[in-house]
DNA sequence: CTCGATTGTCTAGCGATGCTAGGATCGAAT
DNA sequence: ATTCGATCCTAGCATCGCTAGACAATCGAG
């Protein structure tokens, strides 16, 4: 039996370089410059191999998406964590998650694309969905839960809280809103929407 | 002189019949249907007649855009204006903007695509932006400014509320955030961001 | 009215894309 | 040693955005 478990070994190895391969490849160059063809160049195989891992391309991006999410729902709760002993309030907790959470879409592009702009064939807010970005919501809602104000939910406060931040995110880094005023609009959004 | 006035105009008229020919496709089936090849068959000529035309497929993305903004504007004011004329207040007619915003962009998803997630090579935030894009960021700030509240920028709180919206739009679109509770996240988006 | 020149349009084709069929090769089991 | 199945690659398909070059229609000068 040692032969198949190397086997499986090495086929998960190389699952894993690919969507590696992928990601840095995108954060290099872009999703544009992803494609197969030179996906399979960067892994050393041919491009049906990428077949045998993956449906498509779209599944690539999904499997990035995926490892996106378990990142960033670390990096927001490392954020949150720190302001938290840092004896700041939840205000200070707030604030330190979106920052933390406009840092992320700013310097992992890429993955940002993968999990939010591009289409990973994944379901999101259902029950299938999957761990990570559930995970990944709820980095979110252990923040934002306890800011959303008397008699409003939680959840759908985390969503609004969350649109607030991703429209910031997309907008200023497609050009289509001046870098200069950043931090102040992420301020007003802190304080106007959190309830503290 | 007579005749090529009439040569201009006929090139006028195909110039929109392109977009006008773009953008339906673009509703009807997404914009990943709309190839040149299609574009070509609809309009009833060859492919290189685009391209006398257009730059290349992203300027007539750009000229949806356009045209998308000039209605987007208008559908903006009209609703803010009713609102006024209907004994609202500041916070009757914010509301109604903000629906009016993610009704067009339900409704029109090519053209808000067009607009806010495609690349259509156009200028946005800067001098020489194209004056409809400029026009329908007034006719946001318009309705805005005066709920930004004391000592906040009137434009920093346009975009910070623009953005508010595009995050909800693009978010409840692509099925990353549950539709049921659209509504509620609009109100509170306006309860708490605006200062009224 | 005739005849180059210009303008306009089309056919055909280029390199690149995502994806797949079918053959070759290699290793495990008999 | 030989079969047989899994694994991988070469080669190719349809489609993409875009362009070169041929062809026809139109215009202005003689």
């Amino acid at each position: 039996m040692s032969v198949q478990e190397r086997k499986q070994r090495e086929r998960a190895d190389r699952e894993r370089l690919i969507v590696a391969a992928a990601r840095e490849l995108a954060e290099q160059q872009g999703w544009d410059a992803v494609t197969t063809r030179r996906l399979a160049e960067r892994i050393e195989y041919s491009q049906p191999v990428l077949y045998s891992h993956f449906r498509g391309k779209r599944e690539i991006i999904g499997a990035v998406a995926l490892e996106g999410a378990t990142e960033m729902a670390a990096a927001l709760r490392a954020a949150t964590a720190a302001a938290s002993t840092a004896a700041g309030g939840p205000r200070a907790r707030v604030t330190a998650l979106a920052r933390a959470y406009l840092d992320f879409a700013e310097s992992h592009p890429a993955v940002y694309d993968a999990l939010f702009q591009l289409d990973g064939g994944l379901a999101y807010a259902q029950e299938d969905t999957p761990a990570p970005l559930k995970d990944a919501f709820a980095a979110l809602l252990e923040c934002l839960g306890e800011v959303a104000g008397e008699g409003v939910h939680p959840e759908m406060f985390t969503e609004t809280f969350w649109a607030a931040l991703h429209g910031l995110a997309t907008l200023s880094r497609a050009g289509r809103q001046p870098r200069e005023f950043m931090e102040q609009r992420v301020e007003l959004v802190v304080d106007r929407l959190a309830a503290v």
